[in-house]
Formats: C-alpha cells, structure tokens, sequence
DNA sequence: CGCATTTATGTGTATATACACCTTAATGCC
DNA sequence: GGCATTAAGGTGTATATACACATAAATGCG
C-alpha cells in the first residue's frame, strides 16, 4: 500500500488543530449569549474565579485560570477600565489583590442566567453523556499537561 | 442540602472554559516544538490544509479550518510576509487563491517531524485511549456546533 | 547588616480571533 | 441591457494570548 494518503495525518492526527477549531466555534455561542451583558466568555470565568472569594493576587488567578500571567493582567485591563474590578495593594507590596466592585457584582448576577442559558444550549447540542464524557477528558489532559516535561528537568 | 456551593457552578460546569484552557496549555507544548521553524501550530494548520491541494480561496480555506473568514486574513499576512504564500487571482475576479511558495514547501517539510514530536508528547501524556475519546469528541461537538442555531432561522 | 536571589508584576511586541462595516464583482430578474 | 441582490474579500477596532525583558519588593545567607 506504501501509505495512500500520509498527507491528511499531519492535520487529521492534530490534536491541537481539533481543540482550537472546537473552542472557536464554542466560544462564539458562549459570547452571542453574553453579548447582552457586553462580557466574553473568557471575562465571565475570570468573574466567576472573583466572586465569592478571597480576593486573589494576580499570580494565584492565573493559576486558577490555566492563563500565563501577562495574560490575565492584559484580560483584566478593559474590566477595570469599566470600574467593574479594582486592584489594591497587599500586605506584600509587590503583589496586588484583585477586587469585584458593587457595580462588577451587579454585573455578575445579571451574567449568570445569560451564562447559564449558553450552557444549556451546549449540552442540549452535544448531549449529557457527551458533554460529561468531555467534562472529563479535558480537565485529566489539563492536568497532565502541567506535569513537568522530561525535557524540563531542572539541570 | 440546600446547594451547599452554587458558586461553583458557574465555572465548573462551564464546557467552554475548560474547552480553552486545556487548548491554552496545549497549543504552548506544540508552539515550544515548532519554534525551531519559527512557525505556530495556527500557522502549522494552515499550511497543513494548504499543501498538496488545488489552492483553495480564502472563504473555503475558513470553513476548513473553522475560523472566521476576516481571522483567515489577518493569520496568513505574517506567512505571507516571509514568502511563505502568496495569493493569486481567480478565474472569479472576487476571489483569490493562496498558494504555497518552494520556501513554503520546504519549510513545510521542515516542520513535519517537529509537529511529529509534539503530537507524539500529547499522546503519550493523555495515552492513546484518552486521544482517540477526545478526538471523537471534539469532531462531533464542532459538527453539531455547526448546525443552524434555532434562534438564527432566516426570517 | 548587605548583597545575591527569588518572587510578583508590568511592558513591548507579535500573533490569534471575530464583529461591524465597506468595496468590488458576479448573478438574476425584468 | 440595467439594476437589485448576493457573494468574496479586506479594514477598523477590540479582546485574547504568550514570550522576552524590565522593575520592584521580599528573602536568605554569610
């Protein structure tokens, strides 16, 4: 046979390349929905990581949200810039605790059913069993991305 | 029981959130291999469905990779930039065809064996089983992502 | 105590992503 | 043929994402 088609496998054998095109088009659901609220998916979990909480450092909600941590601070600029979060010194002045104002609050509350009714239609498209199937496969492989790399090895 | 901790729910149930942070983490393990091209695993699946093709038109190559057709634009200019592809004009004057350059083809080359590796480090942290379940998974949920919205019916 | 190291953060730069809006070319209908 | 409609493409703007590098504060050790 001598390999018919090679070719396809350096993009049907990516695992990457089916997780990115899933996300894209899942994240475009999740934001029609919020749209009402003016948030992205990704600023109503970094909200949803605020609320009810200590208020966190920057560096702890990176970790929370599997974010390197440039990134939060960038995601976090145009949520302050509309006085929805405030960040305050901590005790150790070089960190800064992360604060859900009234109005941020306000806001969440107004988010979560419209959040809620994003999710529904996701698991009404994909179907329970699915949805908990890959509930489950992605949080192991979360998880065991972040394990050290052999190659990693401190020297 | 009341609901002992609601406020949980609103980011783990959350399919989406967990759809992107498991793809943040691994788009940086396939990003760290194919640095040594220079190239990003976007890029990488770009030129995956690019080469040994008829050139596609920026429209179908979108609805190929499940990108919006503006994001098609903006991803393939740094290519584009370094003479990786070129667009030519089609026999439909609206459209264009984009085309790999020998550069292209020999970076392309070069980058097989490092998406290899990469692929093969997924793999062999999530085990072949847990692969296979997540690709079927991820196939399906963007199929059924794709089908017409309820609430987008033509009027 | 004083300095090397570690830790927490922010900035510059570049790609990734999509929506609203605009331009241009092909199509269809009379 | 002529004009309304549709289809392909690009740009302006805004967020998302991360790496390299810089800054500042706390820590540890001699």
């Amino acid at each position: 046979m001598s390999e018919p088609e090679a070719g396809h496998n350096w993009l049907k054998g990516c695992t990457c390349f089916r997780l990115r095109r899933t996300a894209r088009r899942m994240t475009q659901v999740y934001d029609h929905h919020l749209a009402a609220v003016d948030l992205t998916l990704t600023q109503y979990s970094l909200l949803a990581n605020l609320v009810r909480r200590e208020p966190p450092s920057v560096h702890a909600l990176a970790a929370l949200m599997g974010m390197d941590r440039t990134t939060v601070t960038r995601t976090l600029k145009p949520l302050i810039g509309r006085g929805l979060l405030r960040l305050e010194a901590g005790a150790d002045r070089r960190s800064r605790h992360i604060v859900v104002s009234p109005a941020g609050q306000a806001l969440w509350d107004q988010a979560k059913p419209l959040w809620r009714a994003a999710q529904t239609e996701i698991e009404t498209r994909l179907g329970p069993a699915e949805t908990a199937d890959l509930h489950r496969l992605l949080d192991q492989s979360f998880a065991r991305l972040g394990e050290e790399h052999p190659e990693m090895l401190r020297p």
